[in-house]
RNA sequence: GCCAGUGUAGCUCAAUUGGCAGAGCACCCGCCUUGUAAGCGGGAGGUUGCGGGUUCGAUUCCCGCCGCUGGCUCCA
């Protein structure tokens, strides 16, 4: 016999190797027919396991992360196994848990799945799940399962074998398909009830351009039904709120195939872009930061000097001259040495920080631009502190205040991850060391909680990066801190210490909202178009009833604007429903309705386009109650 | 860049096996003078992404290019 300690300290006996899932019917039918796995002494395993000594055994449900994980994995196993029988010339590679989804990557041999396969892949699916094959987990000693798999001609799965350390490899069998896999899995595949494939997109094996391309098959599964559907509800909402859908409703921006990569910003989209601009110049203006504008197109030599020609070259637009080769500016760093190098500067003058909003340019692979989020022409909100080594996590912990009162404004939470030296690095370790201990140093005097990436830190020096979730829980990296040792060497700048003599600073690179145009498209996103007031680019719409209150309605929308607020009339000949629902549709935040009640009581009526009707206001109640919500920027 | 899909009016979408390119919304004009999410009538709007080819005839079939979408890779 052997002792079982279950997650709420009773403690059980069963016979020695009895397995995980003989051990649940002992302990619940609820949890015998709900379990997909079991975790023995914390490790996560098949329910098949049997337990040959005392043990503390915990038994996984599709409820938990874990759970779930497994029954999209087999679902993964499942799909390949549907594909490989409706198409047995395929070549299996891969089939990973992702977030929300699994995918399996094929080798479809030249004939090539899409969308229109689906219903026969889930309806071949769902029949082997009926028929509730069982997964056999087989072990085979390494050269036993290269053997079969090289036999078999499957070159992905012998790839990745002759890559494994171990002696023995897992393969799990359900029926007539067997496949390679860690595991664990579901005990059968009557398990798997609810699932649905999403998309079909091209994937390089192993992410290398270099080697065969494969079919990725995205595919979602859930323990409920309504937790599909819930999941579908979700990426329709995501739609929904889509900016390169949003953005040219609301009439903010427009992409054009004559101009690919770059954002056409139209009257009401500037507005917002301008107002977030300085949003982030007040900010800054309060740390002391000073503006500046350099020049975005210069010869190669410049970048040459800085190394972008060597380690950015491929991203950079370059242009041929009859004279020159110039470069359009992916960066402004080498700009914000040259303006550095213009006085000799001493350690009083530092920190240094100077700003810019100027237009950069970055070409990226045609197939990876997104809308506004992924672009070649980009604004950043760039600045460059030149500061003393003794500076660095009191500098940090300022930009760090930086990013939370932008992000918190607009109620963003963010994730950040902490990137280390790379294997390339350039410089003196001890300095690295010091600079990553001054960037922990500054997170945790924050109190943020971050992530590290080893290795992940740029050649010249450790990041912090910031991963913005939207409403919908996608992430997006907008704001980075990097610290950099290379370019004051590369560009000698130096600062006269105390003792008068010549010292090294260290820069800071940092953009807060990253790029404008990512940062504006996440923000359209996150408010699904519904932008609180103060960015609002028209902030009220004045309706009068009928045309007879015209004349008014232009005086209480002048008066509006002598107050600041941004203010359209609709003076046309239309039902105030119609106009109203025009209003809304653009998410204008008030709406002000005069008829002839108003207009003899010199009111005005206000509708919220949230809160609906709020009744009558004065005007100078209405403006007040405008100007306090600005203030609180709400 | 690569793989797959896709491209019809400002927007959302139609158009038997290849046979005169259409609807709703938006826009313009008129009627209505309107009270909190769509009043009525009329009008205009198209080289079907671009360029070739097959055909008596191409939105439809074939080829090339461009854009876009989903990904790979990279990053703000």
């Amino acid at each position: 016999m052997v002792k079982i300690t279950l997650p709420d300290g009773s403690v059980i006996e069963a016979a020695k190797n009895s397995t995980a899932h003989e051990v649940a019917k002992a302990v619940s039918p609820r949890l015998y027919k709900e379990a997909v796995a079991a975790k023995i002494n914390g490790e996560l395993v098949d329910l098949s396991r049997a337990i040959d000594r005392d043990v503390q055994l915990e038994l996984v449900t599709a409820e938990s992360k874990e759970g779930l994980e497994v029954l999209r994995h087999s679902t993964a196993h499942l799909m390949a196994h549907a594909i490989k029988r409706l198409f047995p010339e395929v070549k299996l590679a891969i089939g990973p848990v992702v977030e929300n989804r699994f995918y399996y990557d094929i080798d479809t041999a030249g004939r090539p799945l899409s969308v229109e396969d689906f219903p026969a892949i889930e309806a071949q699916m769902a029949a082997l799940a009926d028929q509730n094959l069982p997964l056999e987990r087989v072990m085979m000693k390494k050269e036993e399962a290269l053997a079969y798999f090289r036999a078999s001609g499957d070159q992905y799965k012998e790839e990745i074998i002759s890559e494994l350390e171990d002696e023995q490899v897992s393969l799990y069998r359900q029926g007539d398909f067997i496949d390679l896999c860690r595991g664990p899995h579901v005990p059968s595949t009557g398990k798997l009830k609810v699932f649905k494939l999403l998309s079909v997109a091209g994937a390089y094996w192993r992410g290398d351009a270099n080697r065969p391309m494969l079919q990725r098959i995205y595919g979602t599964a859930w323990a409920k039904k309504s937790e599909l559907d819930a999941y579908i509800k979700q990426l329709e909402e995501a739609a929904r709120r889509d900016h390169r859908k949003l953005g040219p409703e609301l009439d903010l921006f427009s992409f054009r195939e004559e101009s690919p990569g770059f954002v056409f910003w139209h009257p009401k989209g500037w507005t917002l872009y301008r107002l977030l601009e300085d949003f982030s110049r007040q900010v800054q203006a309060r740390r002391n930061y000073q503006e500046v504008a350099t020049p975005w197109i210069s010869p190669s030599g410049l970048w040459e000097r800085s190394g972008h020609w060597y380690h950015f070259r491929e991203n950079m637009f370059i242009i041929n001259t009859e004279e020159n080769t110039m470069a359009v500016k992916p960066m402004n760093c080498p700009y914000h040495c040259l303006l550095y190098k213009e006085q000799t500067r001493s350690y009083r003058d530092l920190p240094l920080k100077f700003s810019e909003y100027g237009p950069l340019a970055r070409y990226e692979k045609s197939g990876t631009l997104h809308g506004a989020l992924r672009v070649w022409g980009l604004h950043q909100d760039d600045a460059h502190l030149y500061i003393r080594e003794d500076q660095i996590a009191e500098q940090i912990s300022e930009v760090l205040g930086i990013v939370d009162e932008i992000y918190s404004t607009f109620g963003m939470p963010y994730k950040v991850n902490l990137s280390t030296r790379p294997e390339n690095y350039m410089g003196d370790p001890a300095l690295w060391e010091k600079a990553e201990a001054a960037l922990v140093e500054a997170l945790e005097a924050a109190g943020l909680p971050y992530e590290v990436q080893a290795g992940e830190g740029a050649f010249y020096g450790p990041k912090l990066d910031f991963d913005v979730t939207d409403a919908i829980g996608r992430t997006w990296q907008c704001a980075t801190i990097q610290l950099d040792f290379q370019l004051p060497i590369k560009f000698d700048l130096t600062y006269v210490d105390s003792s008068g003599q010549e010292r090294r600073p260290v820069m800071i690179h940092r953009a807060i909202l990253g790029s404008m145009e990512r940062f504006l498209g996440v923000l359209v996103e996150h408010y699904a178009g519904a932008f609180p007031l103060w960015l609002s680019p028209v902030q009220a719409v004045v309706l009068p009833i009928t045309d007879a209150l015209n004349d008014y309605a232009g005086e209480v929308a002048e008066a509006l604007r002598q107050a600041g607020f941004r203010v359209e009339v609709d003076g046309r000949s239309e039902k105030i429903g119609y106009k109203i629902r025009q209003a809304q549709m653009q998410k204008v935040p008030y709406m002000i309705i005069l008829g002839e009640k108003e207009k003899a009581a010199g009111n005005v009526a206000v509708r919220h386009r949230s809160e609906g009707d709020l009744g009558q206001f004065t005007l100078p109640e209405l403006l007040s109650r405008m100007a306090a919500e600005v203030k609180n920027r709400g």
